[in-house]
DNA sequence: CGGCGATACTAACAAGCGTTAGTTTCAAAG
DNA sequence: CTTTGAAACTAACGCTTGTTAGTATCGCCG
């Protein structure tokens, strides 16, 4: 059991990396069965299909990513202001595609491969950060906090803006998560309209930075 | 000679949205064939191979990309400020990748098709426009005209907001051209941090546009 | 008229594809 | 010790892939 188990994880990770890497057409089988150390034919001891294996994959980050923004707006006071939240959920989503960039690249680049059933419920999983992020737009608007240009485009912006994150990010390069993070918190809030002159003010300017 | 010229021009047509709507690896020479209205054989005749459509379609997008936005920038005065140079430069890039987005995505989505040497010379290409708005980005800086955060990651954000236009922008839609451009100009500005309170001021705010 | 180049056709090739059937292996359960 | 079931294997099926060779068609130039 404990191997089956492991087989089972071995195909995920491998799926996962191939299909990211190489995309899901251009992935065969055999490829897939090689890199585990396995026989094409056994692959199908645990997944029905090719499709299967991306449907899993994909099931799987969007979930994954579910979660982590979930727990990141579970952590505001109840009483967050817009700012705040807007701020969780970009720190939130540009972590997950900074640290996950091939659970990103698969659910970005790869969901054509899916059947139309699942390709459905996969835009409509996606769609709910759409949502989500357009409630805390509209309320920031709502209350002044925000000067919100264009509700839909903002959020469409901002949500391309941190998944982009996903297709430089190197985790030997030279920036950290953290400090990617707070860069695009700020960008999304200059872009929504938010005022932080005070915030400015209060800390030096040093220019630009040029990495 | 009319005829053949016009076979070449099918086979672009056809590749262009095939390419776009399936994949490439998704996309087969007979389909492709089938919907000119020739064997596939007879692609052979044009094409030296299924890749050499690709970079054919890859290439011709790209400089078809540098060509507009050179001639959006030609138009400006040449002691336009830095403002300038970001509103033209992204109204530029906004505008091709609403009217042409089979182009756009073959540009960032199909190239893992292409072979090592025809994808460094496409990454190259896409490299100037990163260039030439870390350019604009810079002097701007520079002259205390935008305040940027971080000009490395503020050039990305910029650029993969203008390319998800592509992936939203219908032409049936409710959204002209000229009112998406618009917008993102606007949040470019933003966020590179020019100051627009005077401009705002000076018409009527109407709160958020839902549409 | 005769030839020629461009472009189309047909037919096939070798390779590779996802998938399946049938069999073997082997550790745990009874 | 026997039974069982999961998971591996081998070997193949039917089909599709990109590509090529050889041939036919047809308008244009000399």
């Amino acid at each position: 059991m404990m191997s089956g188990a492991s087989t089972v994880d071995a195909i995920r990770r491998v799926g996962l990396e191939m299909f990211a890497r190489d995309g899901y057409e251009a992935t065969t089988m055999r490829a897939i069965a090689s890199e585990v150390g396995i026989q094409a034919g056994s692959l199908y001891n645990h997944f029905a299909s090719k499709e299967e294996i991306l449907w899993d994959l994909t099931r799987g980050a969007l979930m994954q990513l579910t979660s982590r923004i979930r727990e990141s707006m579970e952590t505001l006071a109840v009483d967050a202001d817009a700012r705040d939240q807007l701020s969780a959920f970009v720190d939130a989503h540009v972590r997950f595609h900074a640290l996950n960039s091939d659970q990103a690249s698969i659910v970005n680049r790869q969901m054509a491969g899916l059947s139309a059933t699942h390709y459905r419920q996969a835009v409509s999983l996606r769609a709910t950060f759409e949502t989500q992020l357009g409630d805390i737009l509209r309320n920031g608007d709502a209350s002044g906090e925000f000067h919100v240009i264009d509700l839909r485009m903002s959020v469409i912006a901002i949500l391309q803006m941190c998944i982009s994150v996903s297709t430089w990010y190197r985790a030997d390069g030279k920036l950290s998560p953290d400090e990617i993070c707070a860069v695009y918190v700020q960008l999304s809030q200059r872009m929504v309209g938010f005022d932080q002159r005070a915030l400015m003010a209060s800390g030096p300017r040093k220019g630009v930075s040029q990495r």
